[in-house]
DNA sequence: GTCTATATTAAGATAGAC
DNA sequence: GTCTATCTTAATATAGAC
């Protein structure tokens, strides 16, 4: 693999362990075990690095947002398409849990992230719209407005109120809780005859974590 | 008034509008006209400065967190609580906005800070509870939890979503929208005779917006 | 492409005169 | 209490040899 994506997968990962801003380049370097001064041939400084892991991300979550516009939807997809918006949040953690500094930091991303914070209630808006065509939720229409945008919050800010919660749970745990959150506060929402899906999710759910955190606690 | 207060006044205004991490110990002597090392004397450093804000602030909290625990509540009355509270939050908007970042690098705050998030969760299962008694709200108890969750996320991370979204409005409208919302995510569990409550909330919320940014545009 | 050595910068902090 | 002058530290970044 060559060196230029070896820092770029390093940074990413040390990033994400450690917050963006707690990583130097001579921490990135030293990982790698190369020198600051090969770091720096390679990309003009962090700066760089951290627009480079952006844009890739960036480019991966458009697509990923775009994707349910294609297909008919039930209320199963969307429960899947939010575990996959989530994830790919996830393997970019970095970039939510330091989301101010980093937007202060490095203007260019602002306005990406600005974007991307749009993509998000245009897909909230359709996907919304979609189901209540579909007479599986139903809802006024201010209400719809404000559970998009609660929506994107909860997909932006999610990981920050774990950080600060500090549950220390499991990953693979921390994304279910996170859909799941998501999906309680769409539930008042959905056509009586769906209550028992949720309810099924919320199941799900409990078992999972149930199950999760005794493997976690064995070993 | 006492060098040692103007440094904290200062701090917080400087910090609201800049950002923490943005304002130097310099800054704040220079915005004072005052030296540095006069700075000094009065604090050991930043980390002091910020930490008698967070005090002032967490003391503040509590007593208003605590508050409605005294009194029996309607409907009008958590209304007006979460304006209060919201209104205390945008006052010290710095921790809030830096929120990760302030945590990392004062450890001690993030301790407090957390306790604090733990008591609004109980401020909201309290009053959720309250208002389940006395027949203003229906909800089942699993998304009941949720919706509590979902309250303190809304009161911890609207500002920077808020401050993602930039909408620029003036700062007395931010305020009762970030309590809309709230109020918008609570809606769907009201009893039915309570409606007319979150319409005439809404019709409320809409007339003052549009008369605030008429306001805004003519000067 | 990669290394070592060193320069630059800016924030945080202190010493000692007044 | 307040000032001026200066030190320390740590991260960022570059020069030049190999």
């Amino acid at each position: 693999m060559k060196t230029r994506d070896r820092i770029l997968q390093t940074s990413l990962a040390l990033f994400n362990a450690e917050g963006e801003a707690n990583v130097t380049t001579v921490d990135i370097a030293n990982e790698m075990d190369i020198s600051p001064g090969n770091l720096y041939y390679h990309f003009k400084g962090k700066e760089e690095i951290v627009g480079n892991l952006f844009n890739t991300f960036d480019h991966e979550f458009q697509q990923i947002l775009d994707a349910p516009a294609a297909g008919s939807l039930n209320s199963e997809d969307a429960w899947f398409y939010l575990y996959v918006v989530f994830e790919h949040i996830f393997n970019y953690r970095f970039l939510y849990r330091n989301i101010n500094d980093i937007m202060e930091r490095y203007s260019g991303i602002n306005r990406q992230f600005r974007r991307l914070l749009f993509h998000k209630l245009d897909a909230a808006d359709a996907i919304s719209k979609e189901l209540i065509e579909k007479g599986i939720m139903v809802i006024p229409e201010n209400q719809r407005i404000r559970l998009c945008e609660n929506i994107a919050l909860n997909l932006t800010f999610w990981l920050n109120y774990d950080q600060l919660r500090r549950q220390d749970m499991p990953n693979e745990l921390l994304i279910h809780q996170a859909v799941f959150q998501i999906m309680s506060i769409v539930a008042p929402h959905l056509a009586e005859e769906f209550n028992g899906f949720y309810q099924e999710c919320a199941t799900t759910y409990e078992e999972l974590a149930a199950h999760i955190l005794q493997k976690a606690r064995e070993s």
